[in-house]
Formats: C-alpha cells, structure tokens, sequence
DNA sequence: TCAACCATGAAATATTTTCATCATAATCCT
DNA sequence: AGGATTATGATGAAAATATTTCATGGTTGA
C-alpha cells in the first residue's frame, strides 16, 4: 500500500495535467475509488475515462479491473487485520451537530498529523530551522496568517527569521542574499496560490533548503520541496480547516522554543523588559 | 453492518440449501466478496451464479451491483473509522514524545471547547456576527494571525467585514462610525496586551457589540465583551498553543458559511472568475 | 510562424458482468 | 408411487464496464 503511494508520489511530477488529478484523486480517495468503475473515477477526477486507463496503466496495472482488484484486495487485506479492534472504539462518537462536528474532524486531523509525521521527520525538521542562517516564512493568502503566526512566535528564540511581506515589487529584494545554507519555510494549501509556487520555484534555483507545509504530498508546494510536513484540511463534509496546520506549528514552535532555550530565557527577559518599558502587556 | 449479518442470521433458516451456502460465504468473506463479481462469488460459495444473485434480491436488493456497492461502502465507512481510531490509538497514545504530547494537548484543548462553549451560545454567536451591520475584527501581536485569519475568511461569506489594521495612528479614524448596531471581534490571549485592552475600552463607549474570543472567563477582554468565547490557550508542561482558538474560529467561519451559502455560493463563484482571471490558483 | 508532438475527451468497439429464462433435479405431499 | 412444488444450474440476451481509436486543441521548439 505505502509502495502504491510512493510509487504515485514519485511519478507525479512526470504525469501530464490531467493524469495528476487521477493521481491526486487516487491518492486521497483510494478506498473509495476501488468500489467505482471507470465511469464514476473519471467524473470524480474531473477527467476522461480514457485518461484514468492511462493512469493506471501507467502505473504498470494491466487494465482497471486488475488495479481495482490489487489495489482492493490489499486495503481490505489491511481491512481485516484491524477489524476486530473496531468494536471497542465505536463507542466514542457521541451526540453530532455542526459545532461538534467540526471540532471532532479538526481533532482528526491533528491525529492524523501524528502519524502521517513521524517523529524523526518532525525532529529533522526542527534541526534545519535551527540551524538555518537565514530563516525565510512564505505563506499568502490565508495562509499568510499561518506564517505570520510562526514568524512571530520564532523571533522569541531565533534571529534569522524573515517572514516573506506581502507587498509584491519587492520581493526580489527580500531574497537577494538567499543561499544554500538558508532555509525557506513555505505554507501553502489548497487552494494553492499560483503566486506562491512562482516564488518557490524562483527561489529554488538559489539553493536553499525548502521545508514545504501543506496539505498533500502531491501538492506543488511539495514536490518543489526538500521536505514536506503534511498536515490535511479537509473535513469531511465542510470547508477546509486550518486547525492542523496550526497545531503542527504549535508544536514546531515549541520543539524549537525548548532546544533554544539557553537563547531563548535571556530573550524573553529582555522581551519582557521591553514589554513592560512599553507597557505592551497587562499585568 | 451490523443489521446485515442479523438479517442474514435471521433469513438463514428459510433459505434453500443452495442459498445456505452463499449465506455462509457473505457470512464469512463479506469484505472479500464485494471485489468478486457474481462467478467468482458462485464458484467461492460452490453454487451457480444465478443462485448467488437470488440471495441478494432475497435480502431486498436491487441486484448483486447494488449488493456491492451499498455494502462496500458501509465496509469502508466503518473501514476508515476504524483505521483512523486505530492509528490514533497507536501513533499518540502509546509513545510519548515531544511532538505527541502537543497533538495530545491540542486535541484535549479542542475537546474543552466543545464542554465549555454550548451549542446554543455558538449559535448566538453566529447569529451576531451575521447580523453585524460592520464587523470589526481586533487582535494584535500573535493574535493577529488569528484575526487575520478569520477577518481573509469571513470576507468570503460576509461584506461586513473589517480587518483592525495595526498602524497605530490611525486607529481612531478605523473607529470613526462604529455603533450599536455593529459587532467587534476582539481576539486576546494571554499574555494580553495593553494596547488591545486599551482599545477596547475606548470602543465600548460607542456601544457596539463586543464578542471576545479569549482563554478565561477572567480576561479584560472578556470583562469588557457582551459575550465570551472561551478557548483554552495552556499546554501542560509547555507554551501555549492557538491550536483551540483555530479550531473555534474554524467552526465559526464553517457556520457562517453554511448559513450564508445563497449569497456565499455567488461570491465564491465571482472569487472563483477573478482568481482564474489573475490567475491566482494554479490548475 | 509553423510543424511536430503530446495530451485529451468523445465516440466506437470489445469485454465482462449481470440477470431472466428454461430445462432438469430434488423434495414434498397425498 | 406419482403429481405438484420448489430449487438449481446452464445458457445466452441485455446491461454495464473497460479499452481503443480518432479527431482536436494546445504546447514546444525550430
């Protein structure tokens, strides 16, 4: 199964225009996907059904019918393995309205956060951010209040971060000394921003590290990455939610919040001198 | 599912031989059986096709297809239930880490909105903020990624809608015509700047009303509010997190655009133009 | 600017799958 | 035992599904 996603991960950059949505759709809607015929994919994926034949057989499937009969066999092979640990968990889900609906699937996706990033990952990522000599945060659109959120937290504990400011003319200024040894830290979800792609894509040439935070491996942002963290937005039934995101940050923040602290307490003091010279806070 | 293999149990003593068998078959490979189609199935059950497909109408359907595709998807409904609680159980629960113990605390954070805000007073507060004649949104320092955040969503579904921008001299002149019939988002957490407070209390006097989104009862901002939206901010043993108060606005904005959809839908298809006109989102 | 190439979906075709029918076999009842 | 009833499987027609072909539109590179 995991080989399957790979294998669909690293084709993706190479597949034309429409066979990505197949790959995108497969990708996110796999269980789904070997119950429906052709048909049905296809109008799923907002394609041809040609094109989905091609997708699979590009994937080294002899025709559909074989994709679907593989590829269903091994989730339910997966299936049956688990099934008899559902029982005892069906008893959580209790009363169902919007606003319980919500936080219930925003709770699902910090779940999942945990184990589509493993703490290795997660701990990799933590390093480069430290170590990096500058520290770029790109995020537009709404995302921007997510790499707003993250620059300003990570100022507390680290110098060389530079949030990416909106204001378009300048930004070939803003990453004119960018190198190897930086990193650009790009937020982007679905969907994603055209603009934030060209940056990325500008800015790669220029060699740094690129830590991509999205919302799928298939995203631009991420195949443009040296790192991807994925956190979902999709709740079932509703809008997007940046909930995930949010708490993926929330703990990056704190993982360096801790490593730097020998950096940070003195920081914060001195903050806090500032703060009260200037009577930021209450008391 | 569970009706299923009752309805099968119960049938099971009327039945011809023949269909005996199938029943056992369904019985026991449920999950694999809705891959096979009808030969496969009667050659698995030893018995011919046509008894295979009598057994289904027997049970009320349609026909095998639609045997297999109502039961497949119940099979992968409960399939992905299970599979989410199962590796949630394994990936957070077990292990304890940095990074797990935040995604626990966070979710813990969201659990305690949903006790500490009743579903009644989200409703109040959906009903306000859509009934706002303009709706400010105030948060200052980190908390402005929140109000940013919620003021770039809102837009969307809401014309009323006012990002306070933090220039700080012209703060009185954003004020100027804000009145009983308007509504003022103040988003603040602690530590709770002065500036935020102070604001605040100037534009109370004008006597909007004021919704504060905070961590405690006990805030200024709630002390000054009509109506206080109470999302916790403290990790255990850690900083804090706007995991919760991400969530909450989330549901906010979710409701609001549910309610709003007639005039939402118009919008986002008119967004929809012009970001493909400014070419906005990639394809 | 144009030719060559590629991607694409619509439509035609091929294949598989489902299902109704009928003939036969088994079972029941008198 | 023998007719009536019910169950069963084989068969092929009909429906659904998968695959190929082909015309078109778009892109790339000379």
């Amino acid at each position: 199964m995991e080989e399957l996603f790979q294998q669909i991960s690293a084709k993706y950059k190479t597949l034309p225009p429409s066979q990505r949505k197949v790959a995108e759709y497969f990708f996110h809607n796999l269980n789904q996907a070997i119950l429906l015929n052709g048909t049905q994919i296809a109008t799923q994926a907002k394609v041809s059904e040609a094109t989905v034949i091609r997708f699979v057989n590009g994937l080294g499937f002899s025709g559909l019918s074989d994709f679907k009969r593989v590829v269903g066999q091994k989730i339910l092979a997966d299936y049956s393995t688990s099934t008899r640990l559902i029982e005892s968990a069906k008893t959580l889900e209790g009363r169902s309205s919007l606003f319980s609906d919500i936080l219930m699937g925003d709770i699902d996706k910090i779940r999942a956060l945990g184990s589509q990033i493993t703490e290795k990952k997660f701990n990799q990522a933590v390093e480069k951010l430290c170590s990096a000599r500058e520290l770029y945060i790109l995020g537009l659109r709404s995302s921007h209040a997510l790499a707003f959120y993250l620059a300003f937290d990570l100022r507390f504990f680290l110098d060389s971060v530079r949030l990416v400011e909106l204001g378009v003319g300048d930004l070939p200024e803003q990453f004119r000394d960018i190198g190897p040894s930086d990193v650009l830290v790009v937020i982007s979800f679905k969907r994603h921003t055209q603009e934030t792609v060209r940056i990325t894509e500008k800015i790669k040439k220029k060699g740094p590290f690129i830590i991509a935070i999205t919302n799928s491996e298939l995203s631009p942002t991420a195949q443009l990455s040296d790192m991807a963290l994925i956190a979902e937005t999709k709740i079932p039934a509703y809008f997007e939610s940046y909930t995930a995101p949010m708490s993926l940050l929330n703990a990056l923040i704190t993982a360096i919040a801790l490593r730097e602290k020998d950096k940070a307490i003195p920081m914060l003091n001195r903050l806090e001198k500032e703060f009260e010279l200037f009577d930021t806070f209450t008391k």
